[in-house]
DNA sequence: ACCTGAACACCGTTCAAGT
DNA sequence: ACCTGAACACCGTTCAAGT
Protein backbone atom coordinates (compact mmCIF):
# COMPACT_ATOMS: atom_id res chain seq x y z
CA UNK A 1 0.00 0.00 0.00
CA UNK A 2 2.19 2.60 -1.39
CA UNK A 3 -0.20 5.40 -0.91
CA UNK A 4 -3.37 5.48 1.67
CA UNK A 5 -7.08 7.11 0.74
CA UNK A 6 -6.42 9.28 3.51
CA UNK A 7 -3.16 10.52 4.90
CA UNK A 8 -1.94 8.78 8.02
CA UNK A 9 0.62 11.30 8.50
CA UNK A 10 1.07 15.25 9.22
CA UNK A 11 2.87 17.68 11.13
CA UNK A 12 0.53 17.49 14.39
CA UNK A 13 0.76 13.74 14.02
CA UNK A 14 4.31 13.35 14.08
CA UNK A 15 5.05 16.20 17.00
CA UNK A 16 3.05 14.26 19.03
CA UNK A 17 4.59 11.24 18.59
CA UNK A 18 7.48 12.89 19.40
CA UNK A 19 6.13 14.21 22.59
CA UNK A 20 4.85 11.11 23.87
CA UNK A 21 8.02 9.06 23.05
CA UNK A 22 10.37 11.53 24.97
CA UNK A 23 7.96 11.80 28.09
CA UNK A 24 8.24 8.29 28.07
CA UNK A 25 12.05 8.56 28.27
CA UNK A 26 12.62 6.89 25.02
CA UNK A 27 14.34 7.75 21.62
CA UNK A 28 11.82 10.39 19.82
CA UNK A 29 14.30 10.53 16.77
CA UNK A 30 13.26 10.08 12.58
CA UNK A 31 13.51 6.63 13.13
CA UNK A 32 12.43 6.04 16.31
CA UNK A 33 9.24 8.10 15.37
CA UNK A 34 8.71 6.26 12.12
CA UNK A 35 8.70 3.12 14.02
CA UNK A 36 6.06 3.97 16.75
CA UNK A 37 3.36 4.95 13.74
CA UNK A 38 4.44 2.05 12.02
CA UNK A 39 5.83 3.91 8.71
CA UNK A 40 8.68 4.42 6.95
CA UNK A 41 11.17 6.91 8.05
CA UNK A 42 11.60 8.21 4.93
CA UNK A 43 7.92 8.68 4.70
CA UNK A 44 8.34 11.58 7.38
CA UNK A 45 9.78 13.61 4.93
CA UNK A 46 6.88 14.13 3.24
CA UNK A 47 6.08 16.10 6.08
CA UNK A 48 8.42 17.53 8.23
CA UNK A 49 11.62 19.19 7.09
CA UNK A 50 13.76 16.87 9.19
CA UNK A 51 14.84 16.23 12.43
CA UNK A 52 15.13 20.26 13.25
CA UNK A 53 11.63 20.61 12.22
CA UNK A 54 10.40 17.79 14.52
CA UNK A 55 11.71 19.47 17.26
CA UNK A 56 10.41 22.85 16.05
CA UNK A 57 7.39 21.13 15.97
CA UNK A 58 7.84 19.80 19.41
CA UNK A 59 8.55 22.79 20.56
CA UNK A 60 5.49 24.58 19.69
CA UNK A 61 2.98 21.77 20.58
CA UNK A 62 4.86 21.59 23.99
CA UNK A 63 3.52 25.23 24.94
CA UNK A 64 0.27 24.41 24.20
CA UNK A 65 0.41 21.51 25.78
CA UNK A 66 0.63 23.47 29.42
CA UNK A 67 -1.81 25.55 28.89
CA UNK A 68 -1.10 27.22 32.45
CA UNK A 69 -3.90 29.65 33.44
CA UNK A 70 -1.57 32.84 33.85
CA UNK A 71 -2.21 35.43 36.45
CA UNK A 72 -1.92 38.87 35.14
CA UNK A 73 -2.85 41.05 37.46
CA UNK A 74 0.72 40.82 39.03
CA UNK A 75 3.94 39.58 37.38
CA UNK A 76 5.41 38.37 40.28
CA UNK A 77 2.67 35.82 40.30
CA UNK A 78 2.58 35.54 36.65
CA UNK A 79 6.19 34.42 36.90
CA UNK A 80 6.27 31.82 39.58
CA UNK A 81 3.65 30.39 37.93
CA UNK A 82 5.03 30.54 34.61
CA UNK A 83 8.16 28.84 36.47
CA UNK A 84 6.63 26.31 37.58
CA UNK A 85 5.21 25.24 35.12
CA UNK A 86 7.85 24.92 32.78
CA UNK A 87 10.17 23.55 35.56
CA UNK A 88 7.83 20.85 35.33
CA UNK A 89 8.04 20.72 31.58
CA UNK A 90 11.46 20.35 31.11
CA UNK A 91 11.83 17.76 33.79
CA UNK A 92 9.24 15.84 31.52
CA UNK A 93 10.95 16.30 28.72
CA UNK A 94 14.62 15.91 29.50
CA UNK A 95 16.46 14.70 26.82
CA UNK A 96 14.84 17.58 24.36
CA UNK A 97 15.96 20.47 26.33
CA UNK A 98 19.60 20.53 24.60
CA UNK A 99 17.72 20.16 21.12
CA UNK A 100 15.60 23.07 22.54
CA UNK A 101 17.93 25.96 23.93
CA UNK A 102 20.26 28.05 21.90
CA UNK A 103 18.56 27.47 18.84
CA UNK A 104 16.36 30.27 17.30
CA UNK A 105 12.24 29.93 16.81
CA UNK A 106 10.00 32.18 14.74
CA UNK A 107 7.12 29.85 15.42
CA UNK A 108 4.45 31.82 16.72
CA UNK A 109 2.88 30.07 19.93
CA UNK A 110 6.59 30.50 21.24
CA UNK A 111 7.01 34.24 20.18
CA UNK A 112 3.61 34.48 21.54
CA UNK A 113 4.30 33.27 24.89
CA UNK A 114 7.23 35.67 25.07
CA UNK A 115 6.06 38.75 23.99
CA UNK A 116 3.34 38.40 26.80
CA UNK A 117 6.15 37.94 29.25
CA UNK A 118 7.92 40.72 28.12
CA UNK A 119 4.75 42.64 28.24
CA UNK A 120 3.86 41.65 31.35
CA UNK A 121 7.15 43.21 32.54
CA UNK A 122 7.13 46.16 30.69
CA UNK A 123 4.12 47.48 32.08
CA UNK A 124 5.17 46.14 35.85
CA UNK A 125 7.79 49.16 35.50
CA UNK A 126 11.02 46.42 34.59
CA UNK A 127 13.80 48.98 33.29
CA UNK A 128 13.14 48.10 29.04
CA UNK A 129 17.09 47.56 28.54
CA UNK A 130 17.16 44.94 31.36
CA UNK A 131 13.94 43.08 30.16
CA UNK A 132 15.17 40.60 27.69
CA UNK A 133 17.59 39.58 30.52
CA UNK A 134 15.84 39.15 32.83
CA UNK A 135 13.67 36.77 30.69
CA UNK A 136 16.52 34.87 30.00
CA UNK A 137 17.91 34.73 33.47
CA UNK A 138 14.21 33.26 34.14
CA UNK A 139 15.14 30.79 31.32
CA UNK A 140 17.90 29.51 32.93
CA UNK A 141 16.29 28.83 35.89
CA UNK A 142 13.56 27.23 34.68
CA UNK A 143 15.92 24.87 32.24
CA UNK A 144 18.01 24.31 35.38
CA UNK A 145 15.38 23.25 37.82
CA UNK A 146 13.87 21.08 35.20
CA UNK A 147 17.01 19.25 34.78
CA UNK A 148 17.39 19.20 38.93
CA UNK A 149 14.11 17.83 39.12
CA UNK A 150 14.85 14.82 36.34
CA UNK A 151 18.31 14.45 37.30
CA UNK A 152 19.56 10.88 39.05
CA UNK A 153 18.86 11.10 42.91
CA UNK A 154 22.70 10.41 43.71
CA UNK A 155 24.48 12.30 41.56
CA UNK A 156 27.44 12.59 43.20
CA UNK A 157 29.21 9.22 44.66
CA UNK A 158 31.52 9.88 46.87
CA UNK A 159 34.46 6.89 46.84
CA UNK A 160 36.87 8.52 49.10
CA UNK A 161 36.35 10.58 52.65
CA UNK A 162 34.98 13.68 52.12
CA UNK A 163 35.24 16.99 54.88
CA UNK A 164 31.46 18.20 54.28
CA UNK A 165 29.97 16.66 51.30
CA UNK A 166 29.54 12.68 52.34
CA UNK A 167 27.60 13.94 55.35
CA UNK A 168 25.13 16.51 53.44
CA UNK A 169 23.86 13.31 51.21
CA UNK A 170 23.58 11.40 54.47
CA UNK A 171 21.91 13.77 56.49
CA UNK A 172 19.79 15.95 53.54
CA UNK A 173 16.65 15.30 51.82
CA UNK A 174 16.17 13.49 48.84
CA UNK A 175 14.39 12.90 45.39
CA UNK A 176 11.65 14.93 44.97
CA UNK A 177 11.32 16.31 48.05
CA UNK A 178 15.39 17.98 47.91
CA UNK A 179 14.61 18.84 44.13
CA UNK A 180 11.11 20.55 45.86
CA UNK A 181 13.69 22.26 48.43
CA UNK A 182 15.86 23.21 45.52
CA UNK A 183 13.27 25.09 43.94
CA UNK A 184 11.71 26.88 46.49
CA UNK A 185 14.60 28.53 47.54
CA UNK A 186 15.42 29.01 43.96
CA UNK A 187 11.86 30.85 43.59
CA UNK A 188 12.14 32.89 46.80
CA UNK A 189 15.75 34.23 46.15
CA UNK A 190 14.77 35.17 42.35
CA UNK A 191 11.51 37.00 43.22
CA UNK A 192 12.93 38.69 45.93
CA UNK A 193 15.76 39.90 44.28
CA UNK A 194 13.73 41.09 41.33
CA UNK A 195 11.31 43.01 43.56
CA UNK A 196 13.78 44.75 45.21
CA UNK A 197 15.25 45.59 41.67
CA UNK A 198 12.10 46.68 40.74
CA UNK A 199 11.79 49.17 43.61
CA UNK A 200 14.92 50.43 42.96
CA UNK A 201 14.16 51.11 39.54
CA UNK A 202 11.13 52.85 40.95
CA UNK A 203 13.04 54.81 43.61
CA UNK A 204 15.51 56.65 40.77
CA UNK A 205 12.35 57.01 38.44
CA UNK A 206 10.80 58.76 41.29
CA UNK A 207 13.74 60.72 42.34
CA UNK A 208 14.58 62.05 38.55
CA UNK A 209 11.14 62.90 38.10
CA UNK A 210 11.18 65.01 41.42
CA UNK A 211 14.31 66.49 40.38
CA UNK A 212 12.34 67.68 37.12
CA UNK A 213 9.99 69.52 39.33
CA UNK A 214 11.61 70.87 41.26
CA UNK A 215 13.69 73.13 38.11
CA UNK B 1 51.09 -2.24 12.41
CA UNK B 2 49.22 -3.99 14.53
CA UNK B 3 50.56 -2.74 17.76
CA UNK B 4 52.98 0.39 18.03
CA UNK B 5 56.27 -0.57 20.55
CA UNK B 6 54.95 2.06 22.91
CA UNK B 7 51.12 2.99 23.25
CA UNK B 8 49.73 5.83 21.48
CA UNK B 9 46.50 6.24 23.17
CA UNK B 10 46.13 6.42 27.00
CA UNK B 11 42.63 7.78 28.67
CA UNK B 12 44.22 11.18 29.23
CA UNK B 13 45.01 11.53 25.41
CA UNK B 14 41.60 10.32 24.24
CA UNK B 15 39.97 12.48 26.93
CA UNK B 16 41.68 15.81 25.65
CA UNK B 17 41.26 15.05 21.88
CA UNK B 18 37.24 14.93 23.12
CA UNK B 19 37.58 18.54 24.61
CA UNK B 20 39.76 19.37 22.05
CA UNK B 21 37.26 18.57 19.74
CA UNK B 22 34.15 19.79 21.56
CA UNK B 23 35.54 23.25 21.81
CA UNK B 24 36.38 23.56 18.37
CA UNK B 25 32.36 22.65 17.73
CA UNK B 26 33.22 19.78 16.01
CA UNK B 27 31.09 16.18 17.33
CA UNK B 28 33.15 14.58 19.94
CA UNK B 29 31.73 11.26 19.22
CA UNK B 30 34.11 7.83 19.54
CA UNK B 31 34.37 8.23 15.88
CA UNK B 32 35.51 11.74 15.63
CA UNK B 33 37.80 11.53 18.28
CA UNK B 34 39.52 8.03 16.77
CA UNK B 35 40.09 9.79 13.58
CA UNK B 36 41.32 12.84 14.81
CA UNK B 37 44.30 10.71 17.04
CA UNK B 38 44.69 8.83 13.42
CA UNK B 39 43.20 5.65 15.00
CA UNK B 40 40.58 3.02 14.54
CA UNK B 41 37.12 3.60 16.37
CA UNK B 42 37.88 0.15 17.97
CA UNK B 43 41.35 1.00 19.67
CA UNK B 44 39.49 3.30 21.81
CA UNK B 45 37.91 0.57 23.49
CA UNK B 46 41.16 -0.93 24.98
CA UNK B 47 41.56 2.31 27.30
CA UNK B 48 37.86 3.75 28.12
CA UNK B 49 34.72 1.90 28.85
CA UNK B 50 32.60 3.44 25.35
CA UNK B 51 31.22 7.21 25.38
CA UNK B 52 30.04 7.49 29.03
CA UNK B 53 33.60 6.55 30.20
CA UNK B 54 35.06 9.58 27.65
CA UNK B 55 32.43 11.88 28.57
CA UNK B 56 33.57 11.30 32.10
CA UNK B 57 36.89 11.78 31.39
CA UNK B 58 36.05 15.05 29.87
CA UNK B 59 34.11 16.25 32.83
CA UNK B 60 37.11 15.54 34.99
CA UNK B 61 39.73 17.23 32.75
CA UNK B 62 37.63 19.51 32.21
CA UNK B 63 37.76 21.13 36.09
CA UNK B 64 41.42 20.57 35.84
CA UNK B 65 41.61 22.27 32.96
CA UNK B 66 40.06 25.31 34.66
CA UNK B 67 42.19 25.65 37.62
CA UNK B 68 40.54 29.11 39.08
CA UNK B 69 42.19 30.26 41.62
CA UNK B 70 39.29 30.32 44.14
CA UNK B 71 38.99 33.24 47.12
CA UNK B 72 38.77 31.16 50.62
CA UNK B 73 38.50 34.33 52.32
CA UNK B 74 34.71 34.80 51.55
CA UNK B 75 32.15 32.86 50.40
CA UNK B 76 30.46 35.31 47.98
CA UNK B 77 33.97 35.58 46.24
CA UNK B 78 34.09 31.99 46.26
CA UNK B 79 31.17 31.57 44.64
CA UNK B 80 31.24 34.38 42.07
CA UNK B 81 34.44 33.62 40.82
CA UNK B 82 33.29 29.91 40.53
CA UNK B 83 30.53 31.21 38.39
CA UNK B 84 31.73 33.17 36.56
CA UNK B 85 34.39 30.10 35.43
CA UNK B 86 32.37 27.58 35.19
CA UNK B 87 29.69 29.91 32.99
CA UNK B 88 33.08 29.70 30.45
CA UNK B 89 33.63 26.52 31.22
CA UNK B 90 29.53 25.67 29.72
CA UNK B 91 29.99 27.95 26.94
CA UNK B 92 32.97 26.46 25.35
CA UNK B 93 31.47 23.38 25.53
CA UNK B 94 27.70 23.53 24.73
CA UNK B 95 27.16 20.00 23.50
CA UNK B 96 28.86 18.77 26.35
CA UNK B 97 26.47 20.17 28.58
CA UNK B 98 23.39 17.76 27.99
CA UNK B 99 25.74 14.92 28.49
CA UNK B 100 26.93 16.01 31.75
CA UNK B 101 23.84 17.15 33.50
CA UNK B 102 21.80 14.80 35.36
CA UNK B 103 24.15 12.04 35.66
CA UNK B 104 25.99 10.18 38.34
CA UNK B 105 29.90 10.92 39.02
CA UNK B 106 32.66 9.61 41.07
CA UNK B 107 35.52 11.09 39.85
CA UNK B 108 37.57 11.79 42.64
CA UNK B 109 38.56 16.16 41.03
CA UNK B 110 35.01 16.70 40.77
CA UNK B 111 33.49 15.44 43.90
CA UNK B 112 36.39 17.37 45.55
CA UNK B 113 35.58 20.09 43.96
CA UNK B 114 31.80 19.78 45.15
CA UNK B 115 33.01 18.94 48.51
CA UNK B 116 34.87 22.17 48.42
CA UNK B 117 31.79 23.66 47.70
CA UNK B 118 29.83 22.57 50.48
CA UNK B 119 32.07 22.96 53.13
CA UNK B 120 32.67 27.06 52.57
CA UNK B 121 29.03 26.86 52.62
CA UNK B 122 28.63 25.26 55.90
CA UNK B 123 31.60 27.24 57.29
CA UNK B 124 29.76 30.19 56.40
CA UNK B 125 26.96 29.80 58.41
CA UNK B 126 24.21 27.90 55.75
CA UNK B 127 21.85 25.60 57.39
CA UNK B 128 23.14 22.01 57.00
CA UNK B 129 19.76 21.13 55.47
CA UNK B 130 19.97 23.51 52.61
CA UNK B 131 23.50 23.71 51.64
CA UNK B 132 22.62 20.87 48.53
CA UNK B 133 20.16 22.30 47.44
CA UNK B 134 21.93 25.74 47.48
CA UNK B 135 24.74 23.71 45.20
CA UNK B 136 21.95 22.46 43.09
CA UNK B 137 20.68 26.64 42.49
CA UNK B 138 24.26 27.70 42.02
CA UNK B 139 25.00 24.89 39.40
CA UNK B 140 21.33 25.25 37.34
CA UNK B 141 22.49 29.02 37.53
CA UNK B 142 26.16 28.70 35.76
CA UNK B 143 24.49 25.66 33.36
CA UNK B 144 21.64 28.75 32.26
CA UNK B 145 23.91 31.20 31.79
CA UNK B 146 26.57 29.17 30.07
CA UNK B 147 24.10 28.18 27.60
CA UNK B 148 22.63 31.45 27.12
CA UNK B 149 25.98 32.71 26.23
CA UNK B 150 26.79 30.24 23.85
CA UNK B 151 23.55 30.46 22.36
CA UNK B 152 22.72 32.43 18.53
CA UNK B 153 22.74 36.17 18.65
CA UNK B 154 18.46 35.63 17.37
CA UNK B 155 17.03 33.76 19.25
CA UNK B 156 13.77 34.91 18.75
CA UNK B 157 12.47 36.09 15.28
CA UNK B 158 9.23 37.24 15.25
CA UNK B 159 6.98 36.82 11.82
CA UNK B 160 4.49 39.18 12.91
CA UNK B 161 3.58 42.17 14.76
CA UNK B 162 4.00 42.07 18.53
CA UNK B 163 3.69 44.19 21.24
CA UNK B 164 6.45 44.42 23.21
CA UNK B 165 9.09 41.77 22.17
CA UNK B 166 9.97 43.53 18.68
CA UNK B 167 10.59 46.82 20.04
CA UNK B 168 12.85 45.41 22.62
CA UNK B 169 14.48 43.32 20.45
CA UNK B 170 15.79 46.06 18.41
CA UNK B 171 16.42 48.95 21.06
CA UNK B 172 18.57 45.67 23.33
CA UNK B 173 22.52 45.01 23.63
CA UNK B 174 23.03 42.05 21.37
CA UNK B 175 25.60 39.26 20.87
CA UNK B 176 28.25 39.15 24.15
CA UNK B 177 26.94 42.77 25.80
CA UNK B 178 23.83 41.61 26.42
CA UNK B 179 24.72 38.09 27.42
CA UNK B 180 27.06 39.92 30.26
CA UNK B 181 24.07 42.14 30.94
CA UNK B 182 22.38 39.13 31.65
CA UNK B 183 24.60 37.51 34.43
CA UNK B 184 25.70 40.45 36.10
CA UNK B 185 22.16 40.87 36.80
CA UNK B 186 21.40 37.20 37.83
CA UNK B 187 24.50 37.64 39.76
CA UNK B 188 23.79 40.30 41.33
CA UNK B 189 20.52 38.95 42.28
CA UNK B 190 21.50 35.41 43.34
CA UNK B 191 24.24 36.67 45.73
CA UNK B 192 22.04 39.70 47.50
CA UNK B 193 19.32 37.13 47.62
CA UNK B 194 22.16 34.48 49.42
CA UNK B 195 23.09 37.22 51.95
CA UNK B 196 19.53 37.83 53.20
CA UNK B 197 18.96 34.23 53.34
CA UNK B 198 22.53 33.86 55.74
CA UNK B 199 21.33 36.72 57.69
CA UNK B 200 18.06 35.88 58.21
CA UNK B 201 19.67 32.16 59.29
CA UNK B 202 22.30 33.79 61.59
CA UNK B 203 19.61 36.16 63.54
CA UNK B 204 16.98 33.27 63.85
CA UNK B 205 20.40 31.18 65.43
CA UNK B 206 21.16 33.96 67.73
CA UNK B 207 17.60 34.65 69.02
CA UNK B 208 17.55 31.26 69.40
CA UNK B 209 20.81 31.33 71.40
CA UNK B 210 19.39 34.02 73.93
CA UNK B 211 16.17 32.34 74.48
CA UNK B 212 18.66 29.17 75.71
CA UNK B 213 20.54 31.77 78.14
CA UNK B 214 17.41 33.65 79.38
CA UNK B 215 16.45 30.04 80.12
C1' DA C 1 49.08 -5.31 26.18
C1' DC C 2 47.25 -2.85 22.31
C1' DC C 3 45.84 -1.81 17.49
C1' DT C 4 43.24 -3.74 13.43
C1' DG C 5 39.44 -5.32 10.44
C1' DA C 6 35.17 -7.14 9.91
C1' DA C 7 30.68 -7.28 11.52
C1' DC C 8 26.36 -5.66 13.73
C1' DA C 9 22.58 -2.78 14.85
C1' DC C 10 21.63 1.52 14.87
C1' DC C 11 21.22 6.73 13.15
C1' DG C 12 19.32 10.86 9.56
C1' DT C 13 18.60 11.87 4.77
C1' DT C 14 17.88 11.51 -0.39
C1' DC C 15 15.50 9.99 -4.25
C1' DA C 16 13.50 7.27 -7.92
C1' DA C 17 9.45 4.22 -8.17
C1' DG C 18 4.79 3.25 -7.36
C1' DT C 19 -0.24 4.61 -6.89
C1' DA D 1 -0.02 14.04 -2.95
C1' DC D 2 2.02 10.54 -0.11
C1' DC D 3 4.14 6.08 1.23
C1' DT D 4 7.83 2.69 -0.09
C1' DG D 5 12.42 0.57 -0.82
C1' DA D 6 16.97 0.94 -1.73
C1' DA D 7 20.97 3.44 -0.99
C1' DC D 8 24.35 6.44 1.41
C1' DA D 9 27.18 8.19 4.97
C1' DC D 10 27.22 8.26 9.35
C1' DC D 11 26.92 6.45 14.54
C1' DG D 12 28.63 3.19 18.99
C1' DT D 13 30.09 -1.39 20.18
C1' DT D 14 31.89 -6.29 20.03
C1' DC D 15 35.26 -9.56 19.10
C1' DA D 16 38.45 -12.66 16.89
C1' DA D 17 43.02 -12.02 14.74
C1' DG D 18 47.55 -10.28 14.76
C1' DT D 19 52.02 -8.91 17.10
Amino acid sequence: MPRPSSPILSPEIIGEAGLALSRAGEPFGVNAIARHLGVRPSSLYNHVGGMDGIVELMRARLLVAYPVELPRERWDDYVVTMLRAQREMYAEHPRLVPLLVGTTTSSPPVIDAYDDLATILATAGFPEGEILSIIAVLDAFAIGFGLDLAAPDDIWQPQEETRTLGRLLESSERGRARADLTFEIGISVLIDAFRMRLAATKKKGAQASAAAVDR
